[in-house]
DNA sequence: GAGGATTGCTTAAACTATTTTGCATTTATC
DNA sequence: GATAAATGCAAAATAGTTTAAGCAATCCTC
């Protein structure tokens, strides 16, 4: 019992194929067909139950209504939150949304294109990786809608949407100065993605101004694809080596609650002695005891500037020539606890 | 500059568009084409970037090497991790995942459905919401893979992938009352869904076990839309007009997590005169102080196992007479802290 | 009042990029 | 010279959209 196809609406309708395409296309009114055929038709679609398929669609008319989303890992609550946004608006417009995971690894993460290329979709969503740049420009130059957010690639001219993650950085850097902190260790990601350079050029800022500088011993890389196991160990090392510090400050959400494991499992206080600040405001941070202060990327914005970038440029005549880049910087916030 | 096409590779080697298919599909010897064809059209293929039209290409073949992947909210870290690992495994078989949220909404549940199925998706992976059966029977009509996960549906022959919910409710409720508890709310959410349900069988079950029974005052249903201060107004009146409570015990992670600050808001602790448990393990729940026991669900399993039975049923012989639906039911674990 | 344009409606055929079936041609073998 | 093997292609099919054209009746213009 396949499902019926506009031929087989045709045909009961006696009509030819085209007048159906008409009327599934809202072009009825100015092909002049006739009220009455309209009506059949319609009856006879509702009555088969008909849906066009997509794919058939997809391939005359050169869109699949499909945008893809590639980011980083969708089970951080980072990215998960933001492609529930980005669904929702997507989704009243007819829009769908593909997603991947790149881990970060610009090999994977070309080959995503490769394969939302191969499937034709209409747009890309990106958090990008560094590497991938000449695969974007490619995108650019066949005139896809493409909209890079969370990291920016300073050498490429796309529409990004990002937070402003120097001063994001520097705001909690300076609140942990202010709280008379005297050495405070810098635990990260290494991967040199922008955003994350940007944060902690934002730390060492803030240092400077306050007449300190930062200390190699107490800046900690760990590997992107570090077990938690692994990651303990090196923030065992940063301790014992560094007994000094009496303030961490986590360029990552995920990093930052690896973290507070941590710390508990040592069963170091924080407190007025000791201080944490995070990146992302997350519930953890919240319910942790004592709470700790973030840094806090307006994931609704963020979110919304991206949605509505892409489905400007998609409504827009792309045979135009092209309209200004979007480029947008949000502001965070420090959230102090 | 438009993508090549296999037209374009066929005029460029001086061959037919079927010969390139073939090379393509990995059908060059069945079909005898000679080595130096293949050669020259592989570096053809090579030279210009060739990527085949995967439009195109579901349009004939029928099917567009696409899931879908319809949750309640791809944003509560159950349902992305999910996610994340369905996507690793899906992605090495090459398929891909779009998703969407039905927000336990039936209306919109269907519109997915109906969606996907213009898409032309080849299997979907569902956490189903009650009056959506008769559309997983029409897909299951038209024989198309479909697993059911996180909740049954009981009147469907379809497969399923859930965990035993009723002894999940019944570890947690029993391991309250073991450590005395007399008063024991039950926290929910007021959807009829056959995973929640249970949760409430096995507490019900756990409370009869031991000569108690459940209390209808300190029975809790907040309705899925609710906001985060509608939650608070409700526990709010559950503690107020209930001042016996002992214990709570919470059936799904997003309420205990609300519940969580609730008690933090009105500074009621937990301690040995006023426990919690939740479902779902996540950080929040071990980085809590005091930690909050949980019912841990196996996530990776259940992911596993969805996959699997899809992958299965995808490269299965389609004409064949059906084998048996796949029923699992993985056991949870009660995480004590 | 003859020829062309307009109107209102409908349709045949082309087009999208690929897979697949059945057939055609060439070359080698005896 | 017939047969078989080797090699490759034409054309149909997939399910739609879109273009250009057809038809009959009416209107316009000189």
């Amino acid at each position: 019992m396949k499902p019926p196809s506009i031929k087989d609406i045709a045909k009961r309708a006696e009509v030819s194929i085209t007048t159906v395409s008409f009327i599934l296309n809202g072009k009825a009114e100015k092909m002049r067909i006739s009220k009455e055929v309209i009506k059949r038709v319609e009856e006879i679609i509702q009555e088969l139950g008909f849906k066009p398929n997509q794919v058939a669609r997809s391939l005359r008319t050169g869109n699949t209504k499909t945008i893809g989303l590639i980011v980083e890992d969708i089970s951080n609550p980072f990215f998960s939150a933001i492609a529930r946004l980005i669904e929702d608006k997507a989704y009243k417009k007819g829009y769908k949304i593909s997603y991947s995971s790149t881990e970060n690894d610009p090999v994977k993460a070309r080959e995503l294109i490769e394969m939302f290329k191969s499937r034709k979709v209409d747009a890309y969503i990106i958090a990008p990786v560094p590497g991938i740049e000449e695969d974007i420009r490619q995108l650019l130059a066949e005139r896809i809608p493409v909209v890079i957010f969370d990291r920016n690639l300073p050498d490429l001219d796309v529409n990004y949407v990002v937070v402003d993650n120097l001063e994001g950085g520097y705001s909690a850097t300076e609140f942990l100065i202010k709280k008379g902190r005297k050495n405070i260790a810098f635990v990260t990601v290494d991967v040199e993605v922008d955003q994350i350079n940007n944060r902690f050029l934002g730390y060492q800022k803030a240092l400077r101004d306050h007449g300190m500088t930062a200390n190699a011993h107490t800046l900690v890389k760990i590997p992107f694809d570090a077990t938690e196991e692994d990651t303990n160990n090196r923030l065992k090392v940063l301790f014992e080596e560094n007994p000094q510090i009496d303030a961490v400050f986590f360029s990552t959400n995920y990093l930052a609650v690896r973290g507070l494991f941590f710390l508990k499992s040592i069963q170091k206080p924080i407190n007025d002695g000791f201080m944490i600040v995070a990146y992302d405001d997350q519930d953890v941070f919240r319910i942790h005891t004592p709470p700790i202060s973030v840094v806090d990327q307006p994931i609704e914005q963020i979110a919304e500037k991206i949605i509505d970038i892409i489905l400007q440029e998609l409504s827009a005549d792309r045979s135009l020539p092209q309209s200004e880049r979007s480029k947008v910087s949000l502001p965070t916030r420090f959230i102090e606890r």
